[in-house]
DNA sequence: GCGACTTTGTGCATGTATTCACAAAGGCTT
DNA sequence: AAGCCTTTGTGAATACATGCACAAAGTCGC
């Protein structure tokens, strides 16, 4: 399936890639930095310094944008803080729900970089009848009943799921059913979702592990225990010699 | 610099792909499901699935570990879950202190994924004298100006930032100094840190923005504005013409 | 003990991302 | 107004990642 590739557009074509994506999000950041310290012009090495980038890969990502920069002066901050944002499509604002209130959604209720850059959260949802009525924020907590009726009439578009994994994929067909298309998940599962809805995944423990196998390799590599007798590996090792035993605790 | 690449073996090669290693906890976590319902024996095209990757891909990333599986049947769960948390580094244990006990820093604390996986929180600590002192998840909130006694004592290798934008890269520095080498940053600023300690970022509203971002694309592309008088764009556009004003807000 | 069937492990082709290095483009100075 | 200096934007080279497709390797039924 060829996904929207024509829009009235002759400069920078519609195919910005992946990986530019995600880095817009931090040049942003930096930028937005940049002009509180009254910053009017950036070169592409300072800017990309500032997001911990190289430069010429800077360069290029914005370049997929268009040709917003001066040769021999840089960038003007406001006005690429300006082309950048419209890009993301900051220039409207996106209304999320929080669903699942516990700890992490009451820390995301509570997180002010979401007013700040164009996404409004219009609903905090939660299955525990002790919890809804609870105010955080200034916003009410409402039962989960009435997720459909609250996507439908505030016109949710993103949703946050934040809730237990057990209940993280039944939460996300009915949101989708509701006709959100875009979910970011905190739930330690992998979400299954039609075609044509964008799912991002936040996982803490996902971050700590990648940690772990690089502080690991800085110390000098797993511990061998079984790889003494050589390459036979597999065959000599008894097989269900775990030292830990890894039960599944059911998380957040 | 090649960094330790030799070590006492020979069967896979010590340079497993970076993207490999960001996948192998998503498997790990699709294996104890699967232990946990009894499951003895998976193969990559069922744990692909679990996964939500494709099951080439599975194999692969497996193939750089050694070679577990068995043709014609598939993988022992308990054997491939032993061998993977060893190369990730599970197999010891991690000593976590979070930095930081705002909300975020809270649900952290209470956060059961970590226990469960080999990580152990072994410090909370705030530079606010109302916090100190506070229980959370059973720990005790210390003060920050014991941070450095706290690393050192307690033999904490992994930290965890959850402050404030503004305090990030001092307390970095300082963890760093103090002889961490692997840090996770929730603040919504780039770290720079040394050769040889890595950082991890997580950031919900980079997230929010990818997610803007695809969303808009599903509505359309950008709402054009100064594009439609072609390609000459940027010289035509009036510089200072943001729409909304993106005053950054000094973030949780 | 043999043949049919399943599933792994991987070579190869393709696609995506990064980095280098430099010509083209603009401003600034004299 | 000419030339120097800075910095962009991008072609080309390289590196990394994905996915197909199939031979090799094993199990299981008969």
């Amino acid at each position: 399936m060829t996904p929207r590739q024509t829009r009235n557009r002759d400069r920078a074509d519609r195919g910005i890639p992946e990986a530019t994506v995600a880095r817009l999000p931090v040049y942003l950041r930096a930028l937005h930095s940049l002009q509180d310290r009254g910053v009017a012009t950036v070169s592409s090495e300072e800017l990309a310094a500032a997001a911990g980038v190289n430069s010429a890969k800077l360069r290029k990502d914005l370049s997929h944008l268009g040709s917003y920069g001066t040769r021999g002066v840089g960038y003007e901050v406001e006005y690429l803080v300006y082309q950048i944002s419209r890009e993301l499509g900051l220039t409207q604002d996106w209304v999320v729900a929080i669903i699942g209130v516990g700890n992490l959604g009451r820390a995301l209720a509570g997180y002010g970089g979401f007013a700040s850059r164009g996404f409004r959260v219009a609903g905090l949802l939660d299955a525990d009848a002790d919890i809804v009525g609870e105010e955080i924020s200034g916003l009410t907590v409402e039962h989960i009943d009435r997720l459909e009726d609250i996507i439908g009439e505030r016109g949710v578009s993103i949703a946050v799921i934040a809730t237990p994994a057990g209940a993280a994929q039944k939460v996300c067909d009915r949101v989708v059913a509701a006709g959100v298309t875009s979910v970011l998940n905190f739930a330690p599962v992998v979400l299954s979702v039609p075609d044509g809805v964008d799912v991002r995944k936040v996982d803490l423990s996902i971050e700590l592990q990648i940690l772990a196998f690089h502080e690991q390799r800085k110390a000098g590599g797993p511990d061998d225990l079984d790889a003494l007798e050589g390459a036979a590996g597999k065959a000599a090792a008894p097989r269900g010699a775990t030292p830990t035993q890894y039960v599944e605790a059911v998380e957040a």
